[in-house]
DNA sequence: TTGAAAGCGCTAACAC
DNA sequence: GTGTTAGCGCTTTCAA
């Protein structure tokens, strides 16, 4: 039978007859103790149930071992298969994740990240570069390092982890035209809220200017991305221009209502329309054609970004450097950008000649 | 510009010309503090860009704001869900989510919840009832609020919200039999490891054998749920045991890949076979046919045991009581079994008789 | 290898 | 309404 107050360090201490200094070189295994009087610590821990105080030897000038994650959401399957490779890196590791979520309203994300902040964390991973000078100034003054993801088109606060989404629209476009397409149009949800789809959607329209195929009109909704939208809006668009032999989509979510609705109505998919995607979801396999897409690599992502934390975080010193400027740049973190990868699916036509727009 | 170093209570204090304590009660919004002091305190803060130190506050014995929540993993769309209700709850709170992953293994989860303790967190939110007895231990010493979710079918720690996967299971054999199925056989992943989908298994089991209609036979695989996975032991079930009328699956994933091997496979679904599934994942409704399924209304239990922390960390007092026993009941805690929400989809005949075992 | 002293940044408790 | 004192549980630093 265990107390029920809280064991401290002093009570193993005591159990064990030493002093808290050489009871606490035990439980952080600090070396520097013989093994006696280590069994001793040890067993007294055990038997009264201690449970080390991280609150108590991260204000004394311990490591820190929290990594706060900003999401801008988890329904989203996107960020928790991020967070499954930010967690896998971590496991192994002193470190683990505090996630907040919340930043699709960048108000939200300055109480955030103070938030995240005041926890003293071994570092911050932020989602997107778009962040208010607000966010900007508390990181960089923090001296935590940080690492954005996602997003690599800006100026990073620190690491910065993803694929270009300018890049993969452009991608997209270029695949397109490649495959013959000339009257296409956009099609977008959630629009201008997440900067992401918006930033793949100018891509995708730079691209198509360039070729001198314009999109013939572009479509955008507020509403929370899903296949019902999806359809509704592929009906609304081919409607209206019934002309478009493409579409590209902000996501596979309204790219499979909109293949659904094509399909329904009889419209030969890719010969007739083609159809494009964004983010590879897997459980889309389902679908009666292969959606082209683009896989943003969002596993890869998260843990290349646990992995820089990992790196800045235990080369950092713990206490301040004694005087002076002193911040030395964090180091471990840099600038990984990742390749889009396109998946060409059944849903646009074979390539008619070599890509590149 | 402001200073590199860390800006403390203390800095604020000079800068306001006033005490430390003083600022203190203008950082908390504790009152006593007369209009112009708060000003000038509040100003100095800003100008300084003070960030508040929370390790500092909670050691010195201010309130707890962690709250560590235990998932298996979140590529599982369904904890996903459930972290999204959890959140929603928190966000006007001052409390945050402090997310650790890996209970799938017994053997990992005491390292989790031992780590997740010595936050000195302000409650814990666990996943199922099956925890070892150290788990269970340092929680019950611990003091802290603790919820269990999903899985209501044992005895709970503290809190506990869920719904009973045994009953959702007998749910869905009293509907197969309702609909007129005798033939039945069950289809399940990642089984014994995740005790949920066992649970609801045994269910359906039981109520088969008591209707005289036994399993046919059961087919388990020790992979990672997908579609693709789903077809495959559909079609060799269905190809050892052709007499099969009905397949159960342990969840929607795999029942997918099932509906698609009949379809394909040119069975007539639902009239010759029925299809069930379990979790209600609402990307399949592309599926050409609604899948029958049961909602576990993961979003209510990530809601509820949110406000049972909430409840329970707000009136709970932040110091020892003075001496003795002392440890009252968290209050705020309790058991709230949702009922499992069935949802007949295209994929199970019509019931010919009223359901009822 | 072990211990004693000091203090991390803040807040409770009490004075004024 | 404001300040003073003490101390949260641990680790750093220095001495033995």
């Amino acid at each position: 039978m265990r107390s029920t107050r809280k064991v401290t360090l002093a009570d193993v201490a005591a159990a064990a007859g030493v002093s808290v200094m050489t009871a606490s070189r035990v439980m952080r295994g600090a070396g520097h103790v013989s093994a006696r009087t280590r069994a001793r610590v040890e067993a007294a821990a055990a038997e009264l149930g201690y449970v080390a105080n991280r609150i108590a030897s991260t204000l004394a000038g311990g490591p820190t071992s929290l990594v706060g994650v900003v999401f801008p959401s988890l329904s989203n399957h996107v960020y928790s298969e991020v967070f499954a490779g930010i967690s896998a890196v971590f496991d192994p590791t002193p470190l683990s994740a505090f996630v907040a979520l919340g930043n699709y309203h960048a108000a939200h994300e300055e109480k955030v990240v103070r938030d995240i902040l005041s926890w003293q964390p071994a570092g911050v991973i932020l989602t997107g570069l778009d962040h208010t000078e607000g966010v900007r100034e508390m990181l960089t003054t923090s001296g935590v390092p940080v690492v954005e993801i996602m997003d690599v088109d800006g100026e990073p606060i620190g690491g910065n982890v993803g694929i270009s989404f300018l890049e993969a629209g452009e991608l997209v476009a270029r695949e397109v035209l490649a495959a013959g397409y000339r009257r296409v149009a956009l099609i977008g949800s959630r629009m201008p809220d997440d900067l992401l789809a918006t930033r793949r959607m100018e891509g995708a329209r730079r691209v198509l200017q360039r070729a001198g195929a314009s999109p013939i009109t572009e479509l955008h909704d507020e509403g929370r991305s899903s296949i019902a939208l999806g359809r509704q809006m592929t009906a609304a668009l081919l409607d209206a221009y019934p002309e478009t032999d493409c579409i590209i989509y902000s996501n596979d979510l309204i790219a499979a209502g909109g293949l659904l609705h094509c399909l329904a109505d009889g419209r030969e998919v890719p010969d007739r329309i083609g159809l494009v995607g964004f983010n590879a979801v897997d459980t889309l396999e389902i679908l009666p054609l292969r959606l082209a897409t683009v896989d943003p690599r969002r596993r890869e992502v998260g843990e290349m970004a646990a992995r820089m934390i990992v790196g800045a975080a235990l080369s950092l010193p713990r206490r301040e450097p004694p005087e002076g400027e002193g911040r030395h740049p964090a180091s471990g973190l840099g600038v990984w950008k990742l390749a889009p990868r396109f998946m060409r699916g059944e849903t646009l036509r074979p390539v008619t000649a070599p890509a590149g727009g």
